[in-house]
DNA sequence: AATACGGGGCC
DNA sequence: GGCCCAGTATT
C-alpha cells in the first residue's frame, strides 16, 4: 500500500525523538503505552521517567506496593491504569515465568491491555503485524479515505481495524504504526491540520472534498452532572484528618480531607442542617477557606469548598475509617487533583 | 451498545 | 464550553 510507505518515509525524516522509541523491551514500551493512553505525550513523559527510574524493570513493579504505585501516578488521572499495571506485573511474575511477552495474543491477557496497547506492544517489540487503532489513526485513515462511520460506533472501529490492518507495512509493521500515528499528532491534527505540508495530500479525500474539518465523525457523549464537595480540613496536634474514598466513584481508594456531598449546592447555615453534619462535627467552629474551587472531569463539574474546623474540646464524631496523618505520612498518600492543589495552595510553606 | 474513568491543552 | 488526547473495563 502506498500510504503505508509514504507514511513510513514521512516517519524517518520528520519522526519525533521519543524516549521509549530507543527500546524493544516489552516492558518499557509496555510503560509507556499504558501511561499514554487517553494522555497527551508532554503530559505522560514525566511520569514515564519516573517510572521506569523507579522500577527499572517488571520484576521491580510487581514487588512495588500498590500505595507506593498510586503515588506515584498522583495526578495523571485514569487511575485504575496504575492499578491494572500492578495486577499485569504480577501476572507477568505468575505466569509468564517472570518474563514480559511480546506476542499479540499474551500481552492482551494481561489487565489494562487492550487491542491497541496489544498491537503496539507486538508491533513496537517483535515486529508483529498488527496493526494500531487510536485516535491518530482513526482521523488519518477517515480523512485519507473519505470514511464518515463514526469512529466510537461498534461498526465504525470494527470497519476501521480491517481498513488498519490492510494499508499497516508487510516489511516494516511497527515502524508503520509508529508513524501513522505520529503523523496525526503532528500533521492531520484534529484542528488546524498541516494540509499544505502533508505528505498524503495529492491522494486525500476529505482534502479533495472540502471534509477535512468533518472527519472523523465521533458521536456525542453525555453532558456532565454537578456534584457539590465539602470538605472539611480537621487538624490535631499537626495532624491532619484523612478519608480513603470508596472503590466505586471517581477517584477510586484514594485519600482527601472528610467529605459531606449534597445534591444542590447549599449555604454554610443549609450545610449545618444536614444530618451528617451534624452527626461528625455537631456544633464545632467553622469557617469557610477560600473560594470554591470548581474541578471539571470529563463526565462530572465538581463544586468543591473547604472548610477549616477547629476542635479544641476533641468533639469532633470521627468515622473509624478516618486516619490523622503528620506531614511526613501525608505526603506518602496517593491524593487526587482536587485535594493536593488545594494542600498546595494552603498549606506548603 | 453505552457508560465510567482524570487531567490538561487548545480554540 | 466543547473537543481531543498513543483506550480499557464494565455493565
Amino acid at each position: 500500500m502506498i500510504i503505508a510507505d509514504e507514511l513510513i518515509n514521512w516517519y524517518r525524516n520528520n519522526g519525533r525523538d521519543l524516549p521509549w522509541r530507543h527500546t524493544k523491551d516489552p516492558y518499557i514500551i509496555w510503560l509507556s503505552e499504558i501511561i499514554l493512553q487517553q494522555t497527551r505525550v508532554e503530559q505522560g513523559m514525566p511520569y514515564f521517567y519516573r517510572f521506569v527510574e523507579s522500577y527499572p524493570n517488571v520484576k521491580a513493579f510487581a514487588e512495588a506496593g500498590e500505595g507506593e504505585l498510586l503515588r506515584l501516578w498522583q495526578g495523571l488521572g485514569y487511575y485504575s491504569r496504575v492499578r491494572n499495571m500492578h495486577k499485569a506485573a504480577k501476572m507477568v511474575m505468575s505466569d509468564f515465568e517472570c518474563v514480559f511477552p511480546t506476542q499479540y495474543e499474551e500481552v492482551i491477557k494481561l489487565s489494562g491491555v487492550g487491542e491497541y496497547t496489544a498491537a503496539a506492544i507486538s508491533s513496537f517489540s517483535i515486529n508483529e503485524k498488527k496493526a494500531v487503532l487510536d485516535g491518530n489513526v482513526f482521523r488519518v485513515l477517515s480523512r485519507y479515505f473519505g470514511i464518515d462511520t463514526p469512529i466510537n460506533s461498534t461498526s465504525g472501529k470494527k470497519q476501521f481495524l480491517a481498513l488498519a490492518n490492510e494499508v499497516i507495512s508487510d516489511s516494516h509493521p511497527g515502524l508503520y504504526n509508529q508513524a501513522i500515528m505520529d503523523f496525526g499528532a503532528t500533521v492531520c491534527k484534529p484542528k488546524a491540520p498541516d494540509c499544505e505540508n502533508c505528505v498524503l495530500s495529492l491522494d486525500c479525500v476529505a482534502l479533495k472534498n472540502g471534509l477535512v474539518a468533518n472527519l472523523p465523525v465521533k458521536i456525542k457523549g453525555k453532558s456532565s452532572r454537578n456534584r457539590y464537595f465539602h470538605y472539611f480540613v480537621v487538624e490535631k496536634e499537626g495532624a491532619y484528618l484523612f478519608a480513603k474514598r470508596g472503590e466505586n466513584d471517581v477517584w477510586a481508594n484514594m485519600y482527601e480531607f472528610p467529605l459531606i456531598e449534597t445534591q444542590q449546592e447549599v449555604s454554610l447555615e443549609e450545610l449545618k442542617e444536614q444530618d451528617e453534619y451534624k452527626v461528625y462535627f455537631g456544633d464545632v467552629e467553622i469557617e469557610e477557606i477560600g473560594e470554591p474551587i470548581k474541578h471539571i472531569l470529563s463526565h462530572q463539574n465538581i463544586y468543591a469548598r473547604f472548610y477549616r474546623v477547629v476542635d479544641e474540646q476533641n468533639n469532633i464524631e470521627k468515622k473509624p475509617s478516618w486516619n490523622y496523618y503528620n506531614s511526613d505520612n501525608l505526603d506518602k498518600l496517593a491524593k487526587h487533583k482536587l485535594i493536593f492543589s488545594f494542600i498546595n495552595k494552603y498549606f506548603m510553606n
